[in-house]
DNA sequence: CGATCGGTTCAACTATTCTCGAACCATGCC
DNA sequence: GGCATGGTTCGAGAATAGTTGAACCGATCG
């Protein structure tokens, strides 16, 4: 059965400047979605960077991401693929993922 | 005698973009940094913006964003000179404040 | 000088966010 | 089915941030 845990997203149009850049001013979170720049992951990656932090503070690291809608996190398997919603933000806030993490 | 009181701002060299996100990410401090986009303004006319607001509060919004250094506050005769530190932020940070505020 | 004006600092309180273990919940494999 | 796996959610405590009145301070005006 495909219906998994799907997790709420905001929509495109609904996406605050607010909640994303409180999303960004976190280093930790930064270095996550400088990880997605370069593609879409699994979690499970992601979780294997800093083993140090238990799994349910990275969860939440992705939560504040995820409704900020700065990442997109769905169900893949039995893990999730993380991807970064680069067109979303590039359309509401041109420039904004460039200006913030450096350009690529 | 013009040793009146200077208040720190940090250098531009160590300007932090975590800080920065974040005294952004509050919309009465974007509103404040949008004010000062047109020009320096003193500090009683953005005191006079909001009137609800007791003074203690706005001198703390002028603080978060003074300390993250995307504004400077000098002392100007009896009152208080704000300016939007935008080429300081355009040289460590560029396009953000375009970015975060859009266009002009 | 003394009073006033503009603004900062202090201290106490509230609210929000972070952290992390424990419980939980699907999925995929045996 | 039963169990391991990968991740989310819950709940509680710690830490950080916001709010505001009162005290304070330097600059100016009378």
């Amino acid at each position: 059965m495909p219906a998994a845990t799907e997790l709420p997203h905001p929509e495109r149009a609904s996406l605050e400047i607010g909640a994303v850049l409180f999303a960004l001013s976190d280093p930790e979170r930064r270095e996550l979605v400088r990880e997605l720049r370069e593609g879409p992951q699994d979690a499970a990656n992601c979780m294997a960077i800093d083993p140090a932090l238990p799994k349910s503070t990275k969860s939440h690291l992705m939560k504040v991401l995820r409704e900020s809608g700065v990442i997109r996190n769905e169900p893949n398997g039995r893990n999730r693929r993380l991807t970064l919603r680069s067109d979303d933000l590039e359309s509401r806030f041109p420039g904004l993922l460039d200006a913030v993490l450096g350009p690529r």
